[in-house]
DNA sequence: ATCTGCTGTCGAAACGTTTCGAATACGAAC
DNA sequence: GTTCGTATTCGAAACGTTTCGACAGCAGAT
């Protein structure tokens, strides 16, 4: 492959001029810009990112790091940010952690010894613990998303997730349901709590009991909510409204209420967390309560960026969007 | 950072012997390979990616080209490849193109100027122009996903489309329909063609003549697709039975009867090609063609990787994967 | 005693850039 | 004609590795 010495010696140039050309890093002769030019589309000359980023010291690279880029929810996040990335001339670098704290070490291990200039994540955890070991691993200015740890130096771009789990759960109050079940994720991840949160303190404001009994938990993927939301509604006292704490575990419920033949929203009612794009074609079409997720990640690569080429510093500062409701088939008032 | 000199200094041997344990490219004394790890672990040494591939010629780098990474079949696809190549030790980068080769040179220049190891693409063309312009923008061991481009120096990994076609169409054919409409995607693109080979070698096959008038041309996305079959549907003399072209095409004829309020199976029959993973509880649920992506997947990236670590030569062979029918709730017989 | 072969370790070159101080050219000013 | 300043251009060092030939030490063969 052709270097940079090849397109020197063809325009008849020092190498550190080809680069000043290259680079615009220093001025050079209009003769000569055209010349170097030439000689770079002669010998097909493409950079060497490795050896650029070896001497500069900085890689292009931005790493995203997020529980599994199989759910459409975070592949819609990678597809925003490989966009704004790639505009920037920044190419991104996409793991699925598989919301295990091993692999996202491994994972970080990598990105680390790939320099990457930046990452956004979502963790796998929220704990202090975890949150340290983090701040170990990571190394690079970073952006959390969706998730936040405990006092933590980096910038945080979360969903306000206690009103997502109040919303869900006011609507179901609200229509008249007082028994209303809830599948969670997993236990301890702020996303889970805050919502499951919202969930409690809508029964508060309602003065409805919460029946400790109605919440289940998974994790956050389909197959389990869909074995919680079997075992839960097979009870003779089942609840008349079910809530799914993120989009997979709605899909889960849903596949469980069809096998079951239970009539929705006739027999119960569901509302979902975190929308599902093909949700108006679903059978039912779920009430959700919708996260705007495609602007969250437009902000965090945005910060990320800011503070990796202006050097700005993070703050710490949390950026809470607000997530709304949007009614469609699946609930009904009862009476 | 601490470098690999750093950890030289800690062990008190040379730089060449602490790169001899890192790689175990010579023999160490196990008492030297206890020190240096010693020294690893004090200092925090973490390799420099960006050194050790100038250095060394291969960048442990292997790049994912996709139409749309937002898209769930895609989506799959890139988890898949994650994954084998995080336990082979390659990171992947992904990238989408849109369907637009613009787009496409722009990523594949990105990935050149990161001397990416390998790559695994779905072209956005299939033509053989297109192809002699993918050759000279790629230079590296590649597989070509789901789609050929007329001999090319590189292996294939596909479905049989043609059978993909003829099965979905074969099926109506079989259960009484006369008037099946179709809605393509991009013209020219092999995958597209070649399933559209296959409904018209069904019909054929059937002795029933085809109506080109039912044959509508979309991209492969779901507006476009939801726009078509609203035209078609609307026609006095709509076809009795529509087939999707791709996955995501079948979610916008659904949107589309369910707007126009069109009863399925009872008024119209759908299948689709490309399985979607919620299929069974979408209403109706489709009966579609599924393709073994995943396993496609799997294989591909073997094969790039035995190509890039064992100098195997890309024979330009093609593996072709195929296809099976699903019967859902969106088909039904007709007299 | 000397030579041979093997093991383990070392030193220095090389990979392809960027960067920065130094060198050159050329008018303008004296 | 010498000096100075400005605008370009150059050369060499440096980034952190891998690689490879050289070398030291030592055991066994001569």
């Amino acid at each position: 492959m052709a270097t940079i010495k090849d397109v020197a010696r063809g325009a008849g140039v020092a190498i550190s001029t080809v680069s000043a050309v290259l680079n615009r890093s220093a001025p050079v002769s209009e003769q000569v810009i055209e010349k170097v030019n030439k000689a770079i589309a002669a010998v097909g000359y493409v950079p060497h990112g490795a050896a650029r980023s070896l001497r500069s010291g900085n890689s292009q690279l931005i790493g995203l790091v997020v529980p599994n880029i199989a759910n459409p929810h975070f592949a819609a996040v990678a597809r925003e940010i490989e966009n704004i990335c790639l505009i920037a001339g920044y190419m991104t670098v996409v793991y699925s952690t598989g919301q295990d704290s091993e692999r996202e070490s491994q994972v970080l291990k990598m990105l680390r010894v790939q320099r990457v200039a930046g990452l956004v994540i979502i963790p796998t955890r929220s704990d202090a613990e975890h949150g340290s070991r983090l701040v170990d691993q990571i190394q690079v200015p970073a952006v959390l998303l969706d998730m936040f740890v405990e006092g933590l130096p980096y910038n945080v771009i979360k969903t306000d997730n206690i009103e997502a789990g109040r919303l869900a759960t006011d609507h179901l109050l609200g229509i008249g349901h007082r028994r209303i079940g809830i599948i969670t994720g997993i236990a301890g991840l702020a996303t889970n709590d805050d919502r499951l949160g919202g969930y409690l303190q809508a029964h508060a404001e309602h003065g409805v009991p919460v029946e400790p009994g109605l919440q289940l938990a998974g994790n956050f993927d389909q197959t389990q909510a869909h074995d919680r939301a079997i075992e839960l509604l097979q009870r003779r006292d089942r609840p008349t409204a079910l809530i799914a704490i993120s989009n997979l575990m709605t899909l889960g419920i849903l596949f469980a209420v069809r096998e079951l033949k239970i009539k929705v929203p006739a027999d119960l009612s569901i509302v979902g967390i975190d929308d599902l794009e093909f949700a108006a074609v679903l059978d039912p079409a779920p009430t959700v309560v919708v996260t705007p997720i495609l602007s969250m990640a437009r902000r965090a690569v945005e910060m990320l960026l800011r503070q990796i080429t202006q050097k700005e510093v993070a703050t710490g500062a949390w950026d809470i969007h607000q997530p709304h409701l949007v009614v469609r088939e699946s609930t009904r008032a009862i009476g």
